[in-house]
DNA sequence: ATCCTCATGCGACGGATGTCGCATCTATGT
DNA sequence: ACATAGATGCGACATCCGTCGCATGAGGAT
């Protein structure tokens, strides 16, 4: 799973709202947070790809644009960074944290959960080696 | 404010809890989780110097170098920075999110609601222009 | 006076990312 | 057939940051 820039991650929210976009379309929705030209978009979105973060798609000759990890993933991955690096937390953050967000409902959160829970578990066996 | 990198605020830890340090005394307490060469712990400690991370002092020649940002501030920083980018929270993040945290005393949670809430405050101000 | 050790200043390289422009191609209107 | 608009591929530059090495210099040991 991977960790996307803050950038990134405001491109890859409208992708998760709107599922499949052009390069066109995403640009239009987002230009008025970014902040950046066209072509800046283009790039980012160029280098999502790479990453594996989006998934580029052609129709008749027009370039599509869908995320390619989903919302909780990212979302349990930045989180979990998060406790880790900056509270230095060995459990995952607790759900409590998610409450406010509009962007997780109720049912997605918990799903988050199993998925910090996972993640850190895994942290721990790889400390062991 | 400043907000520091992932290495950046594990240097940041030992001064905060260690005080003014060299830098040799620095790269001996935090090489093992940097695994850096003492160059690289220099270096970064140099441009944090230039950030306004960490003040310089000399004493008879030997440098040596103390946080010029408190923990509470740069976890506010970053804790708001999350709860913003990540979360797309307007308000702050509650202090349960915090509670787990070896780093930070019940009153430390205390001071850091405080500090988050005037940040979450003159960013709607911000906004507004 | 010579040598060694350690600190310091500073330069450098590579990768990630923010940011943008240009040359080219393709479909469409006239 | 030709011009125009928009899409695409790709190159480029600056900054930040992780990472390291080298040359110089000052203080102590022999």
């Amino acid at each position: 799973m991977v960790k996307p820039s803050d950038f990134e991650l405001k491109l890859l929210r409208h992708l998760w709202q709107r599922g499949r976009l052009s390069a066109r379309e995403l640009h239009d929705a987002s230009a008025a947070e970014t902040r950046w030209s066209y072509s800046a978009t283009r790039k980012t979105l160029e280098r999502m790809v790479e990453k594996g973060l989006v998934r580029i798609e052609a129709f008749h000759g027009l370039n599509t644009y869908a995320a390619s990890q989903s919302k909780i993933e990212t979302l349990a991955v930045l989180a979990s960074a998060f406790a880790r690096d900056v509270l230095d937390l060995d459990a995952p953050l607790p759900a409590a944290a998610f409450a406010g967000s509009k962007l997780v409902s109720p049912g997605e959160i918990a799903e988050l959960e199993a998925l910090l829970e996972q993640l850190s578990d895994a942290a721990k066996g790889e400390d062991k080696v």
